[in-house]
DNA sequence: CTGAAAGCGCTTACAG
DNA sequence: CTGAAAGCGCTTACAG
């Protein structure tokens, strides 16, 4: 029913290999023929079926995605521009989501994504890099996103979280706030996000003489509702603070409205700080303080790189690691100078028997 | 490299065909003989190749999704579950954004995207249905999500656009606003989410006695900055107004943001609403009041239905039409009772010279 | 520069 | 209940 290529060759009166040819733009054909067979083409509307040129070639042009929630506001957006960059190079994205679980993970790498992409974006969240370099079959390439991994048999584009994390936590320190509560996190994470970025958090501290108090350190699912109860659980338990990092955007914007709700005032009894800029941080109020991680950056070289890797132009032996240049966006919610916020109030650590909020959006 | 179906049938001693009809659970086998096959598939670790399996079938069991932008929170969350409820039946979603531009929307009909999955899911926004008809080719089957189409040739999944937004249109009105301005439409729309949200709010005004003034609708992109921007022109126009509904959430947020920047007190100066319920909306200060549109029926309805048809299972001679149940979700930024709110204060229309800001999260 | 043939790995009539 | 053969629509060596 659909027109094939046989016509398209019948019809130009060439063989099929030459319609091909064309197709794919070989470089030796005659212009007469190559219009000849263009001419064809328009006149049939031909349009090469992409599964059997998948199937004879072992190539789909499909990338696959695996994050753990699509709907979460970071990878969303992420996935967003992952097409818009891949579409660019005349490549799909199919996405897949692992909930975070061992076995779902495993399924991306092994499973029929892997077979109907021809490279895969992982995120991974639970498996470690002996796991993952363990379960991969074949040899189709995989680039890591994200800090869970950090091994040079991996391909990998990251965003730079110590560097990141030190940085704003050097502009809290600087904006005069001196308890700052870290939500995300537990005193002992080492690898992956949360111990990256605990670790520039504590580099921080350490340069400014403050001394690192673990009570202050608040572990959360990362989520907004993650944010809020760990917030809730931080007043409940009356540890003084006047800062809140959250690791993530949604951490911290939960964690603000858990704040606000309470009655602590956003930035003058505590200010917040989050991580990802989101959209959604520019229009929370107040709006949030956060680190731009240089996500079109993540996005448009890691498809790079794939698409490289799948097309043999990239050919490093061990793994390429990449790291995009973040940007400090200094927005109300933890300005850059505590005292001009509050010519005559002053400052008060937050606690849970905080009076009346009041806002300053 | 790969094991195939014919190594598997040497393996087990079978022709092919037996091996493709344990592979598609063809009933009329001897135990025997399936288990043999089975054996051989769990040995060899065989895999079936989906490619070729949907080049000869025709069928690749992937349903193509067409929205605007992922990015967008509604679609994020409409997209995850989405894919979780395709995936149920062994179907995955292959996702492709629009921009909202005539030209991507007829690429996403005509082009690649339709001929590598089994169905589409639509959400047209610039396209009508006589376009979406003309340019439709071949007989896959096709569901509109939303509310840009109504017509009986095609399948469509929406929400109760005019019932919802009349019921919170009565809700605001019942909290005692008088004049509550609407993000989002131009006072003529009649079709599409905002003319049908647009209806919904005259009718409750109607029921009220409450005569509707056009000026009190201000046209908006659906975004964040779009509400922002459109309550700043609203403010900056002196027009009073004592609550705010955004068509969507993102419009309400952005609103909410702009008029808590210009110090107007959400509830007590303005209440604003939304529609859809974004997880975000819980999570805002003061929480969102909204609608939820029954996104999880929307997403299972669809899904099931676009597979039904795909699978013959429905049969409809003309579109089907499903409508999905909302709710209202009363939060702090629209509260039941406005008195209970402001035991002392009283109320005043927001303007742009309201005072200093001071919110009730 | 172009053609005739083989084959990617399945499913699908058609026999038996 | 099972087998041998054809064929989905391409690309890829191999000739010439």
């Amino acid at each position: 029913m659909a027109v094939t290529m046989n016509d398209v060759a019948r019809a130009a009166g060439v063989s099929l290999k030459t319609v091909s040819n064309v197709l794919n733009n070989y470089e030796f054909i005659k212009p007469a023929t190559r219009q000849k067979v263009l001419d064809a083409i328009a006149e049939l509307g031909y349009e090469a079926n992409l599964t059997a040129r998948s199937l004879r070639s072992g190539k789909s042009r499909m990338l696959g995605l695996v994050v753990s929630d699509l709907s979460v506001p970071y990878y969303a957006e992420l996935a967003s521009r992952l097409m818009t960059v891949a579409a660019a190079r005349d490549y799909r994205v199919l996405v897949e989501q692992s909930a975070a679980t061992r076995a779902n993970e495993l399924t991306a790498l092994q499973g029929s994504l892997s077979q109907l992409t021809d490279g895969l974006l992982f995120t991974p969240l639970v498996l470690d890099a002996d796991a993952i370099a363990a379960a991969r079959r074949g040899t189709k390439p995989l680039v890591m996103l994200g800090e869970h991994i950090d091994d040079p048999r991996f391909d990998q584009v990251t965003m730079k979280n110590v560097g990141a994390a030190k940085a704003m936590t050097a502009h809290l320190l600087a904006g005069g706030r001196r308890r700052i509560a870290v939500i995300g996190a537990s005193p002992g994470d080492g690898a992956g996000s949360p111990g990256l970025r605990l670790a520039g958090y504590r580099e921080a501290l350490a340069e400014a003489g403050v001394a690192f108090d673990p009570a202050l350190i608040v572990p959360a699912e990362w989520r907004r509702d993650g944010g809020a109860s760990a917030v809730a659980r931080l007043l409940d338990g009356g540890q003084p603070f006047d800062a809140v990092f959250g690791l993530n955007d949604a951490l911290a914007l939960g964690a603000m409205h858990e704040l606000l709700l309470r009655g602590v005032r956003v930035p003058e009894d505590a200010a917040v700080a989050g991580f990802d800029d989101i959209d959604e941080a520019r229009f929370s109020s107040p709006s949030l303080t956060t680190v731009a991680p240089g996500m079109n950056e993540i996005a448009e070289r890691c498809v790079q790189l794939l698409i490289d890797r799948i097309e043999g132009s990239e050919k490093a032996d061990s793994g390429v690691h990449v790291e995009a240049q973040f940007e400090l966006r200094i927005r109300a919610s933890a300005p850059a100078d505590r005292v001009s916020q509050l010519p005559q109030t002053g400052t008060s650590p937050a606690s849970a028997s905080a009076a009346e909020g009041k806002v300053d959006p």
